[in-house]
RNA sequence: GGAGAGUUGGCAGAGUGGUCGAAUGCGGUAGUCUUGAAAACUAUUGACCUUUACGGGUCCAGGGGUUCGAAUCCCUUACUCUCCGCCA
């Protein structure tokens, strides 16, 4: 969520920086100029009538003492009929601040100055590039015909057992899988995250927090009976075991990291993108979370690119990072950075983490906050996460880019962790 | 799922209708003393909204109600604890 202030303070610059995102409801920063307003003026006038109210209901006490009776009740109209204003009042003030909250949470973050104009993904900058994409030859498989090949991967159980996008892990590709997490979770625990086992499934003040509602309602997978839901990205609980808290300067940077499956729905994607593990409804995640002072959140974000682009050299794997155009990048982001890994038989890039910047967005909404030991004042603290990694698709490039005659070579340093150094 | 007890400031813990934003203790901060520290003493010490400022308002788990007036009475929801049931 936008800081309030700004909005009212420039809202100009509000817009402008709203249009490089592609942003075209601009009227609703003027919407919220206005409620904001009113609202202060109705806080006002309901202020004062209360004020008053107060005063009256303290003379009553001492008027009876003082044997006039008369006058105490006399006052006691008064109040009442007050009373009756007070809550005229508080309705109309009531419905303005939710109004004003509606409008303000359809705003999404401002991007970053380095943000380019852009449409979509052919707008993003790629900022670096690393690795030498292998020569397969001419007969190098896609993935899913590997999971056949080699019976490590079942897409039509999966589709039996729970719908397509559910795919089941069978023998040396469950163990692969495994041997994964558990390496990027030493990893992170090796950088300086704590681990952490969140629940799966939220209830809907966390996820307005992070920014998943009401931006992305439809895509998370919503327990109805219970209103609870499954969580996209380890991200959400995570990021909200900080909500609404005041945290000590000196514990920053505060940094968390924890495995889970995530849920997409992926409502309206379709066709070749989406076979095999490219896109899928259920997959695995080893998340990293920092909550930051803000002035060191943009270092922040570097530290964590250069963790997430050292797994992949020690895994092995050609990839990119792209800086997202303003169209392309998340509502909740002011700066984004995409990974891709190069999948040589598919012949594309895959997209298997992206590290972002949320500013005081997500801290906004959540009330994280920290006293600044300079002014003595309330600040909200900035809040990155990133994918460190995306399991299947990483799964993906892997299968494909080590294949050989003789099979799967499993990079090294994931050897200690499977047990076996090659699928065959 | 059933029965009962509870939820007060950073923590502990008073407070059962009116000067309670809340006693007291601990903790924190500043000062005195000290070469320094500790101890002692003194002062200070919640958050939020609003206001140029003075000031005003809200918050005693959340929501609703009674009353001129609620931390205090009533209803309700959530959570915690104890017992029972169920269960990996």
């Amino acid at each position: 969520m936008l800081e309030l202030n700004l909005i009212r303070t420039k809202p100009d610059f509000v817009k402008e920086r709203l249009k490089v995102k592609n942003f075209t409801r601009l009227e609703l920063v003027d919407e919220v100029v206005v409620l904001d307003v009113e609202r202060r003026r109705l806080q006002q006038v309901s202020e004062a009538a209360q004020h008053e109210s107060k005063s009256l209901s303290k003379q009553i006490p001492k008027l009876y003492k003082q044997g006039k009776r008369d006058e105490a009740e006399t006052l006691k109209s008064q109040a009442g009929s007050l009373k009756e204003s007070i809550k005229n009042y508080q309705e109309e003030l009531k419905i303005t601040e939710e109004k004003l909250h509606d409008a303000l949470v359809q705003l999404p973050n401002l991007p970053h100055e380095s943000v380019a104009v852009g449409f979509g993904a052919d707008d993003n900058e790629v900022v670096a590039e690393n690795g030498t994409h292998p020569d397969l030859g001419e007969d190098a498989k896609p993935h899913w015909e590997l999971f056949e090949q080699y019976n490590i991967v079942s897409l039509e159980l999966g589709s039996k057992i729970a719908g397509a996008g559910f795919p089941v892990f069978i023998g040396k590709g469950a163990r692969l899988q495994r041997a994964m997490i558990n390496f990027f979770l030493d990893e992170a625990s090796k950088a300086g995250y704590q681990e952490y086992m969140p629940p799966l499934m939220v209830n809907k003040d966390s996820a307005y927090a992070t920014g998943q509602l009401p931006d992305k309602e439809g895509q998370m997978y919503h327990v109805t009976i219970d209103d609870l839901y499954l969580i996209p990205t380890a991200e959400v609980p995570l990021t909200n075991i900080y909500r609404d808290t005041i945290v000590n300067e000196e514990d920053f940077p505060i940094k968390l990291t924890g495995y889970t499956p995530c849920f997409r729905r992926e409502a309206g994607s379709y066709g070749a993108h989406v076979r095999g593990l490219n896109r899928v409804h259920q997959f695995e995640k080893v998340e990293i979370v920092q909550l930051t002072h803000p002035d060191k959140s943009y270092a922040a974000l570097e530290e964590m690119a250069k963790h997430v682009g050292g797994i992949l050299q020690k895994l092995g794997l050609p990839y990119r990072i792209l800086r997202l155009c303003g169209g392309d990048a998340t509502f909740t982001s002011a700066l984004t950075y995409d990974f891709e890994t190069y999948s040589a038989a598919q012949k594309r890039w895959l997209e298997v983490s992206s590290v972002s910047n949320f500013e005081t967005f997500q801290s906004n909404r959540m009330k994280l906050r920290f006293r600044d030991s300079e002014t003595k004042k309330m600040r909200l603290a900035h809040t990155l996460n990133g994918s460190a990694l995306a399991l299947a698709r990483i799964v993906a490039t892997v299968l494909e880019n080590n294949q050989t005659p003789e099979g799967i070579v499993i990079p090294e340093v994931l050897r200690p962790y499977t047990g076996f150094d090659i699928i065959d």
